[in-house]
DNA sequence: TTTCGTTTATGATTTAGGTCATAAATTCGA
DNA sequence: TCGAATTTATGACCTAAATCATAAACGAAA
């Protein structure tokens, strides 16, 4: 995350979203580096029958969509606000600018990066070979433990719907919904008035 | 990827590995930022039945294992010599040091980090929701134009065993052949004895 | 407080891709 | 150059998860 301040020194403009709105579309060029203010935004990829993937679910604080911008590639994903959402956005050019002039943004940049592949690294592997249950408490763990940091042996509320765990790990709602279930059964994770919680 | 001499200065060390020798564990604490001199490396992960799923595969020039020593993790996955191999390895203080006093190799960081997110990218919304085809179609592409760069129009080698074709794209090596065989009949890709070209 | 859309739920059925078995062709190392 | 290991190949079958159908519970908004 990079400071407000430095960003609208070197041109951020603040961007509103309506909830649903959609900020790019998959193969559109990249342009700006964005970062939300408030609210949330996600990045998607739909498949040929319509079924959706998240590549990732962004809050307050985040950037997302760097890796084009950086590489010169167009957006592999759409981006689309899940609420009322506010962005910084800055320019490209004035994004490497500021990267040359205050190094510690590309030290921010990279730790970044390099948390969202993290992410990815973990998850490629989880949707390439493991089960449904397992998928989902490695999904959960990763952000109760890296996300949503929460007090050892505290409790964790999923805040995902069953839909979005599904679209997180490649399943089908039914298949989240009864993972979970037998997860539950199994003293994996609890489910109270059916909110998930781990 | 940063020049040798730069990281030679910064204190880095020659490595020699043997083929098949581990450099790394999942699970162990990254201390070390990796470069491949000479030869080729590869990431992986086993599920508990022991299949594979391949991170990556890295070549000359190529750094690996960077996000956890960005971010303070432990590995998520382990890396192994494909063939002997010479890598350049700078210890994490060394890294940082190098990373503040020359601004560029933080942005040559992001860079690479940025290239492999978009990969990542690209395959997990493949793994996730597409067909067997259109995986390794997407794969082959994406090496097609980003990894061995070929003119247009050229007929493109592609370089992986079924096997690795099959551990790239979380599909087992059976299905890799027919998929292969069912895309070649479609004129998608040619097979020159045995050899996959698109 | 009624209505509509979303989320959770559950059963029955289908099917794509995994699994298993077996072997030929090729490569690699001794 | 011989033998073992790897890679490619193919058929039969099996199963986990997707698909399809249907509905109850809940929440938001009017």
């Amino acid at each position: 995350m990079i400071q407000s301040e430095l960003l609208i020194a070197y041109g951020a403009v603040t961007k509103k979203l309506e909830k649903g709105e959609i900020l790019f579309h998959q193969g559109d060029t990249a342009k700006f580096y964005f970062q939300v203010a408030s609210g949330e935004m996600k990045m998607n990829n739909y498949n040929e029958e319509g079924k959706e993937f998240l590549q990732g679910i962004f809050s307050v604080g985040d950037s997302f969509g760097e890796p084009p911008l950086l590489i010169g590639e167009k957006y592999p994903a759409n981006a689309e606000a899940l609420t009322n959402v506010e962005l910084l956005a800055l320019p490209k050019d004035a994004f490497f600018e500021m990267q040359r002039k205050h190094p510690e943004t590309a030290i921010a940049i990279s730790q970044r990066l390099a948390a969202r592949l993290y992410y990815k690294a973990i998850m490629a592997s989880e949707i390439a070979s493991h089960d449904p249950e397992h998928r989902l408490l490695k999904l959960i763990d990763y952000f109760k433990e890296h996300v949503d940091p929460v007090a050892k042996n505290e409790k964790y509320y999923v805040r995902f719907t069953r839909q979005q765990l599904a679209d997180l790990t490649g399943l089908r709602v039914e298949t989240v919904i009864r993972s979970i279930k037998a997860l539950e059964k199994k003293g994996e994770l609890f489910i109270e008035n059916r909110k998930v919680y781990r």
